[in-house]
DNA sequence: CAGTGAGCGAGCTTCCGCTTGACTT
């Protein structure tokens, strides 16, 4: 007899606290909300209180039956969804959806997953908080109120399929304002100078000292001057300082965390952390996920305890318990930890073990002593100036956490330890071996990864654990930014040095401004935040989110009612919304640049259908205008007359080669030489189509010819069915009429006739036909 | 898969937060 049905929100959480319960108890789980606002007119009856009109939607409609089958078969219901403003919203929802009545139904909560939290919560039941639902469905019908009348105007006004929110547009607005402070940033030089000394031990062995000045000169003429000065020099230790400093680790990982480190320490996508994470949830490795508390259960310190103490001895255990400094935080669940500290890895594919390692290193960490560091600084004086060189040295004395764990920084500066310094005393004289000025710039604030706008977004208060991944995938959807890498650009830079009593001087080249897996806004993600800036500032304010949080809590504690609340909000709003549909112009971006040299005719740049583009002569002229689309990185905000004028030098031809006209170009896809209506990819980095010439086109021909040569494994003919096998970047595959066809891994590609081709060509195809049927569906 | 950019109109798009599939390239 099984009288009790248990529901929780994850299925991987269901088997486990299934095992805890006795035989008398079956665990179901809900899969997250089973209801949500019905499409249709918001979803909401604005004119009738703001009712909320719930609908369980298509993909959770088979959920729903299967859970009131587990409901008649029971006597009691539990409802254990996670103890927030969601979870409780869930409860209800079941209770309502499910039909549940009072006396049968109970609402239990647990923080934790042992056996003892969860008889805990069995033993001491309550009943649904009907103002925390409130405060959920407020939270919810305030969402798809700003959703769903913004982005409507946003088709209207600016682009069609756009969208805007109380989350995603502040996103985009972060990376816009980031993108502009780097466009307006002026680089500044100084001449930063560094010295290398050299002094003697007791022995006789003489050690290096490196050291820095401390002044930075702004010219290169007083760099000059100081290092000529230094020739003749005498330099004396005048200090020699010893401070002991600590180091403590860090809090345990929470989603943000997680995907902050993951991405500097593993390169991982924040998508990517998250799969593999749900992965190792699932097989029941780590505990859930997506969270916002640092708090680890009793028995997790007790086993780290016991691990450390095991492994690195008694001095290196601290016990500490973590708060969270994020305001926002409602800390339905324990940290993300191993569930099983004693195993230090794992079994499973390598991102799977990579990330297990890093989440079990950084929960053991937490539990350990601070590391015992020692600074030394030595003063330098200058016989011939006033300013003073200093070595710094950091020794680790004791390395406690250390030892297993190193956080890492976004900044890119060099923090290693510099070392034990050489034991020189204070007057001693030192040789100084060379003495070196080095040209030093100023860096613009750094672009956002995508880790970092999620740390942004969490310290705002910004989406939860759950959405940080979803939010960053739209944004470059709806093509407001785009993640990519960008070559760097050479610079040159001077260097003054002092070797062997001469002084000489050089311009170096150095690369910068390299960029890694960045986020770029685009112009349609810049339009639109200008456009939502102008019109509804008080959405993209960076503290609205922190606003209506603040009353949802309110509603949560009975102080003011939901709808009071939706209803000081909306009628402004909607408002503001009609103003703006009726007043406002379309919305394109548009740049007068000037007059074309050779036509005279206006040059302007906006947004057109296909993106960004540039246009010669105005649209109400006889004569049609001339169109070409901007570059990647190029900005409507940024580019010039001259730049826009160069879009327009391309196709351009080049020359004949085999008889046929080879011509240079920009795409979709980048810059290409096109013959023989064949196209060839240019290198982005080093081929500029505005100015390559027919002798390396040919080349790039010819390359592309031989690759494509030893391309093929094979080639098979029947009657008039010709097919060929290929070398691909995933492996070999059958080329037949216009499509291609994987070769099965299990299938060696040169031993295939004719007819073992066809037969993976037909097992594929209707594989395909049924992924077509499926995705039309979702659309 | 790389040329497009007139104008009209039908029908469509869209939010945030809970969850996991079912997909491959």
């Amino acid at each position: 007899m099984k009288d009790n049905l248990v529901i929780v929100e994850s299925p991987a959480k269901a088997r486990t606290i299934e095992k805890f319960l006795g035989n008398n108890f079956v665990v179901k789980s809900s899969y997250g909300h089973i209801r949500d606002l019905s499409k249709k007119n918001y979803g909401v009856d604005i004119d009738n209180g703001y009712k909320p009109h719930y609908v369980i939607p298509d993909d959770k409609k088979k959920i729903v039956s299967e859970l009131k089958k587990n409901v008649k078969k029971a006597v009691t219901i539990w409802l254990a969804s996670d103890e927030d403003r969601e979870g409780e919203a869930i409860a209800w929802h079941l209770y309502e959806a499910l039909e549940l009545n009072e006396e049968s139904t109970n609402r239990i909560v647990f923080h934790e997953i042992t056996k003892e939290a969860i008889t805990n919560a069995i033993n001491t039941p309550r009943s649904i908080d009907k103002k925390l639902v409130e405060a959920q469905q407020a939270r919810r019908i305030l969402d798809r109120l700003v959703g769903f009348e913004l982005s409507p105007v946003l088709w209207k006004k600016v682009k069609q399929g756009l969208s805007a929110g109380r989350v995603q547009s502040v996103a985009v607005r972060l990376l816009v304002e980031r993108e502009r402070e780097i466009i307006a940033f002026k680089s500044k030089s100084s001449f930063k100078v560094t010295a290398v000394f050299e002094a003697p031990d007791e022995e006789g062995k003489t050690n290096q000292l490196k050291a820095e000045l401390s002044k930075r000169f702004e010219t290169q003429k007083e760099a000059v001057s100081f290092i000529e000065n230094c020739k003749k020099a005498q330099f004396t230790v005048k200090d020699r300082v010893t401070k002991p400093s600590k180091k403590s680790p860090t809090a345990p990982f929470t989603t943000s965390t997680l995907q902050q480190e993951a991405s500097r320490k593993l390169g991982f996508s924040v998508s990517q952390t998250m799969s593999v994470a749900q992965r190792l949830y699932e097989a029941g490795k780590i505990t859930y996920m997506r969270t916002d508390s640092v708090n680890l259960s009793e028995s997790a310190l007790k086993s780290a305890k016991k691990i450390i103490e095991s492994q690195f001895g008694e001095k290196y255990l601290k016990s500490r318990k973590y708060k969270t400094k994020t305001k926002s935080a409602q800390e339905a669940h324990e940290a993300i930890r191993p569930t099983y500290l004693e195993n230090q890895t794992i079994e499973g594919n390598s991102h799977e073990k990579r990330l297990y390692e890093l989440i079990w290193k950084r929960t053991i960490a937490s539990q350990m002593s601070e590391a015992q560091l020692e600074k030394t600084t030595v003063t330098i004086g200058i016989s011939t100036s006033e300013h003073n060189f200093i070595a710094t040295g950091e020794i680790l004395k004791f390395d406690g956490f250390l030892k297993v764990y190193i956080e890492s920084t976004d900044d890119e500066q060099e923090t290693a330890f510099g070392g034990l310094l050489p034991p020189v005393d204070v007057n001693d004289k030192l040789e100084v071996s060379s003495v070196q000025a080095t040209e030093k710039f100023t860096m613009h604030p750094p672009r956002y990864t995508e880790a970092s706008l999620v740390k942004k977004l969490e310290e705002l208060g910004i989406g939860r654990p759950s959405t940080y991944a979803p939010t960053i995938s739209t944004i470059q959807n709806r093509g407001y930014v785009v993640k990519e890498d960008r070559p760097g650009r050479p610079r040159k830079y001077k260097s003054i040095t002092l070797e062997g009593g001469q002084v000489s001087q050089e311009v170096k080249t150095e690369t910068t401004g390299t960029e890694k897996a960045k986020l770029f806004p685009n112009d349609i993600g810049m339009l639109v935040t200008d456009f939502l800036m102008k019109h509804f500032p008080e959405i993209m304010d960076y503290n609205f989110t922190a606003k209506v949080e603040k009353e949802f809590d309110e509603i949560a504690e009975g102080k003011i009612k939901w709808d009071e609340m939706i209803h000081k909000f909306y009628p402004p709003f909607h408002e503001k919304v009609q103003k703006t549909l009726e007043t406002s112009e379309r919305s394109k971006g548009e740049r007068l640049l000037g007059k074309d040299p050779a036509s005279g005719k206006n040059v302007y740049v906006k947004i057109g259908k296909y993106g960004p583009m540039a246009q010669i002569g105005d649209s109400d002229s006889e004569e049609k205008p001339r169109f070409a689309a901007l570059r990647k990185g190029q900005h409507l905000e940024t580019i010039t007359l001259r730049e826009a004028l160069d879009l327009f030098k391309l196709p351009r031809k080049l020359g004949k080669y085999e008889e046929k006209e080879v011509v240079a170009g920009v795409g979709r896809f980048g810059p290409y030489i096109m013959h023989d209506s064949k196209f060839y990819s240019l290198r982005k980095e080093s081929d500029d189509p505005l100015t390559v010439k027919l002798d390396r086109a040919i080349e790039v021909i010819e390359e592309k010819r031989k690759r494509d040569r030893e391309k093929i494994i094979k080639t098979l003919e029947e009657g008039d069915n010709k097919l060929y096998i290929l070398k691909g970047r995933w492996g070999p595959y059958i080329s037949y009429g216009n499509n291609n066809y994987k070769v099965p891994k299990d299938v060696n590609a040169d031993e295939l006739s004719f007819e073992d081709c066809m037969k993976i060509i037909k097992n594929q195809e209707t594989k395909s036909n049924k992924r077509k049927t499926t995705k039309r569906k979702k659309k």
